[in-house]
DNA sequence: AATTCATATAGCCAATCGACGATTTACATG
DNA sequence: CATGTAAATCGTCGATTGGCTATATGAATT
């Protein structure tokens, strides 16, 4: 049986983590990317900030800017090889917040 | 079968839905007073922007002004009765959200 | 009609956002 | 070593956020 606190705890966890993610998503440029990087590492293709650059038409600083906070809300991972920074989703961190989220359902 | 272009514009619509639910989830107090609500209301208790402030103790132009951001988002209903706003959450929009959220899911 | 009470709105202020061009950093390659 | 290229960071600027107090609105009660 678990303690009241310990319950309010974990609630104010998932909150923040709600928070956090959804700031990070609360942009259609950044939902894009993070779609896009998605889209293409299922296809084994790699996703450099060049690649965003052209795909989106930002321009770089913008793009580097939206990517940071989808790295710093642990949506998205870089591997830097050769001069390229390659982005890739965090599958784990998406997870976690699309089953937060889904307890609003099972609250109806 | 589904033209491209309109592929195109059905994700661009869902990509707008998600910034924009996103957004108004994008901070802690927002997510906390949805999800009293959506408690409230399930218990079949009204809840007006007093209770909110009482329950959550922002100023009531901090409560009014975060409760302005979930309406304008749909998440949340409006009904004046006497001299009280009853607030309740407007399940479409949610089921509508976490729709669009889900397809990240079977994308991978 | 005057007053009370609940809520919305206006206005303030510091902080953050979102776009950008410019600069810096870090590697690779000539 | 010098040059070129990729990406991160800096600095700027106008817009927005998030908290608040104060005020306006509007309905109910006296």
């Amino acid at each position: 049986m678990r303690l009241r606190k310990e319950l309010d705890e974990l609630q104010e966890k998932e909150v923040l983590l709600i928070a956090q993610i959804s700031d990070a998503l609360a942009h259609p440029a950044r939902i894009k990317i993070f779609r896009f990087i998605m889209q293409q590492n299922k296809k084994r293709q790699p996703v450099c900030n060049k690649d965003l650059v052209e795909e989106f038409g930002y321009a770089q600083a913008t793009i580097s800017q939206h990517v940071k906070k989808l790295i710093d809300a642990d949506l998205l991972q870089v591997k830097k090889q050769d001069r390229f920074s390659y982005y890739y989703v965090h599958l784990g961190t998406l997870q976690n917040y699309l089953d937060a989220t889904r307890k609003f359902e099972n609250m109806r």
